[in-house]
DNA sequence: GATGAATGAGGCTTCATTCAT
DNA sequence: CATGAATGAAGCCTCATTCAT
């Protein structure tokens, strides 16, 4: 019976430390790291200060933690999105941007802790962010690197870049706008991926992409 | 008498406003807003807290200061390079993607101000820096209205967001290489050059630009 | 379960706050609102800045807490000794009288921040310390009402604020000379009793004061 | 002609003197000390910091100064109204109180400076403000001692705290209440002169006063 | 494990005062 | 004498982090 409890204990565990932590990600997309403070999470959360030095070493970790989240969230989004998308690589790669806008627009807290809230924090989260946007991005160049013959010749690294960077700063400037003001994220996933279709040389139509 | 010499001492005056302003770029470029504090720049500045409080009203203040200035400069060149592209609209934009990465290669320290080292700033300066950001993008919006006719059917304000994004982001990941490891700026240039004229439809060849 | 000793905790926690309280009670009356600075207080409450942040809001808000206590226990002061002095007001009056002189000479430091070392308090704490002292002129001024008919005629508001203006300024110039060099409290508080029940046109002897 | 330049100057001096020290005065009065700041005084003053600085020692040294003047205005004052009142030690306290509400009343800047805003600025400018208030109440004394055989046994120096701390008590409450709702300075004077004429023994009635 | 009181380093900012022009 | 730029000491306050209960 021991173990049972044990792995009740655990999940109970599990269940607090991801209730702060979904809770950090709701105060840091809204308030940026800096302006977060670590009593209001834990209120947030329905803790207390002590728990959250429990789960997490400190302010910076439970910002790393939920940026790591975010990015394997993320990648399992644009995985899945790529997978369904049938083996033609530009096809994949429409179907990752849009993904990709999907995803952020529906998670806009987190958007903004990717987008604009992490970027000058220090060495160690800046790099945590970079990881997900430099997975992301390496994912690009991979494709790109795929389609190498088809394509005119090109800087695969700084061509990725600027797919990523478009499809960003466009759902950044998005988010900006009040809701009911903005087009439909599909259309702004549409148009994000005609952009950088066209910018790698590929069609750019979305119909036209798996005929010959 | 002695007090009527007005003109030296405005001009050390301002001297000194100077001083401090660039010395305030250096840190928030090298530390980020909020790791920067009023004594390093002081110190950087060889001045004192005292003048710094005399000649801007608070730290948000030289920050807005440096994001203004920094709106003005980059103008500026876009500006001229544009002028001096001749009347093609779409070589006009393409000089205006090269004058911005020269730009911003030539002033790290401004682009990490820019584009990296500027989370949580708070609603008066984030709009400041989006307004640097915006300025821009909405200069690509024109350009892109004024070749409707002659591109393919995009949403331009999207579009333009796109073009801006790509654009930096490339820059930010070329330099956060280290300098002996990256490629030109004029290459960097080039490929995002010819990523975003393609991305909009127009001829991404930089010897056709001025063909009829 | 050691989390749970809430009662314990409680007390401590008042006691500490009360602490604070009285050592910034003493700081006050010794140096003067302004001069005093959080450091001082925390030092003589043995205590630190951070505690001192999460018991009070800022340091007017110690001030202001102090001056409720004192306006609390200077108005159960004069109650129970006019509770204590029967039915006839005047007895009541200069019952009220004495009880404040002995208030005020037992509790010197209390006198100061009430009567002396209060400049420049802004509106807020201005207020604050005013209704200290208007709560005793209304009770004056209650009593006067009372005895309107018995009395010469005479504006009762600005005579209750003659009534206390004369302790507070006696006090005063009592407390500021050394303790062995003054008279006694009793003779201080006879002798304002008696200028005041003059004053208002009452009998001044205290052996009369309940004869028909 | 030297000296007439001299005679000039000297004067010129003196004003921008006065000029400096009245705007000091409605400075303090206004804001009090600690919240005056002499860049504040100097703009009222249209002067500069540099002047300020030849003119007084400190901040400090216009208070006090401001202080002086005030007692020295003060005083004059009540000897003038002393003077006329004839030979009667009575109706010459009751001519000295109506003397000073007017004159506080006329001037509340100063009365403000005088009563509220100059308590608790550390022992020198305490000092001299009890000056001015001790000269007071010297003179109280004195006319208490001279009238000593007439009056009923009282301690003259506690009776004389009490006079001019009734009187300025009252007017300081006078003076908080908005000019349009309170009752002349004339009702103010006489109510509190009737107070302290009582409070003493002395007859009350302004009509009597020099009857034997 | 949970709680929240306690700590103190360190940031921003003000302002009296000085002194070169 | 006038001016106002320059200085820096000192105060208030925040908040990440620790630890006794």
């Amino acid at each position: 019976m021991a173990y049972r409890t044990t792995h009740k204990m655990a999940e109970r565990k599990e269940a607090r430390r991801q209730k702060l932590l979904s809770a950090a990600v709701g105060i840091f997309g809204r308030k940026g790291y800096h302006a977060a403070t670590v009593p209001m999470i834990v209120r947030a959360a329905g803790s207390s200060v002590g728990s959250f030095y429990f789960y997490f070493r400190n302010k910076e970790d439970v910002f790393a933690a939920a940026l790591e989240s975010l990015g394997r969230r993320m990648a399992a989004a644009l995985n899945a999105a790529i997978a369904a998308a049938g083996p033609s690589v530009p096809a994949q790669m429409r179907a990752a941007v849009k993904a990709l806008v999907r995803f952020l627009a529906e998670n806009p807290e987190e958007a903004r802790i990717l987008i604009v809230e992490s970027s000058g924090l220090g060495k160690r989260l800046e790099a945590v962010r970079r990881q997900v946007i430099e997975n992301h991005t390496r994912g690009v160049e991979q494709g790109l690197r795929a389609l190498a013959g088809q394509l005119p010749p090109m800087d695969p690294a700084v061509v990725a870049s600027c797919w990523v960077g478009s499809a960003y700063e466009a759902v950044y400037r998005w988010l900006e706008r009040a809701p009911h003001e903005r087009p439909s994220a599909d259309h702004l996933a549409e148009a994000i991926a005609g952009f950088n279709l066209r910018g790698i040389g590929a069609s750019a139509k979305p119909d036209e992409r798996r005929r010959p």
